[in-house]
DNA sequence: AATAAAAATTAGCCTAGACTAATTTTATTG
DNA sequence: CAATAAAATTAGTCTAGGCTAATTTTTATT
């Protein structure tokens, strides 16, 4: 079945809303989430739901249905191979890449998705930390915790971000935050919440509560 | 400046036709060639005039301008690097690619064209044997010669084919005939033009006239 | 339960980019 | 050079996917 771009978007809007623990994913929250205005969101629910790939009802919300899930889950497959590639092969920084990942993930096809999972050694996180679907449809489960839950002294290893907004990106380059690079927690304010951190060997650091809950790290 | 999916598949249009050497692009041949009606045609020549991406009177058919053609230009470059991306990291086949570069062309950022050249060592040609502007819309030349036209007995490498349709490029994998497979013309048959070629030191076997003039060959 | 506020829906409009059918302009040719 | 044919254009329609404004439905609050 031939999908528009539109539908697409949508598709992953109502996949990103619902794990972001939505309890109900209703008209407003999408029209909010994409931008559009509620009566936009009606009709395309309403096309949607024709073609199958979202059940929605008033009462409990817009739902994807199996072939919608699917669908969306082939499209983030392909948005997060597409970061892989062009963070590890092109030499993008993980700040960059999400535009132009934006474009790539609605080239339709299958296949070159697989190709390309194999030729970049069917990896399974990108650069942002966040799982790569299989072609199945298997979502690979990673022991991550937030920087600002994890054991003071112990040694952890950066996977990803929770924000991925360039601001908070950009401050990441600047604290030579990068993915891969190793931190811990040395000291923690009672106070506001702000906490001291070693990046990478180096020098320590006062980071806030809020930067602290903004970090994946996993045990190393 | 933004430019559609649709104004950019014009511009090819535009760019191939004239590259083909039709002394005028007229609505009608655009129409043809594109497979949509005049009266679409006349729409969006009047889009693109307004847009100065094209200059059209009816008199001299239509031309791109100089931002069109560097337009075009950038799209083509795109296309190109894609389809050298799929056959020589990915492992499509030559006949395989264009569907999937006809897609991946429409990216938006010059930055990942240079990346992407770069990354794939500046290729000067595609699969198909055809040029790759560089960035700055420098078409590298080729020596490049039909089959037809070739020297009897001379070898020869397969650089391309004219005929990019399936069934042709389907044939020549049957003939086992790729891109860079040395040939070599053996015996002309007078009567209805059809050749003995010899391929890749195979055996010898004889093809149409209509064959040799839809392959490109370069002196080995 | 009545009312007010919020959410969802409908109605109607807009633009892009297609289309067909009708018309006008340009070219060809007897 | 008038008649015809071909090409270009215009007029009007359609679909996708947006929008605003008005209305209806649902939910909350006195």
């Amino acid at each position: 079945m031939v999908r528009t771009l539109s539908e697409e978007n949508y598709l992953k809007a109502i996949y990103a809303l619902k794990r972001k623990g939505e309890e109900k994913v209703s008209v407003k929250i999408i029209a909010i989430y994409m931008g559009n205005s509620p009566a936009s969101v009606v009709d395309m629910l309403k096309k949607l739901s024709a073609k199958e790939l979202v059940n929605y009802d008033k009462k409990s919300g817009a739902d994807l249905s199996s072939t919608g899930y699917s669908a969306a889950l082939s499209i983030i497959r392909k948005h997060r191979l597409w970061e892989v590639f062009l963070c590890e092969n092109l030499g993008y920084t993980w700040d960059k890449v999400h535009d132009i990942a934006e474009q790539l993930e609605h080239i339709k096809s299958e296949d070159l998705a697989d190709k390309l999972s194999d030729y970049l050694g069917n990896p399974k996180f990108d650069p942002h930390g966040d799982p790569i679907p299989d072609k199945k449809g298997n979502i690979p489960k990673k022991d991550k915790v937030l920087l600002s839950k994890s054991q003071l002294g112990k040694s952890y290893r950066v996977v990803g971000v929770l924000d991925a907004s360039t601001l908070f990106l950009e401050y990441l380059q600047k604290l030579k935050v990068n993915l891969g690079v190793m931190i811990q927690l040395e000291e923690l304010n009672a106070f506001d919440g702000s906490m001291l951190v070693k990046i990478n060997e180096g020098e320590s650091q006062t980071v806030s509560l809020k930067f602290a809950q903004n970090i994946w790290v996993s045990p190393a």
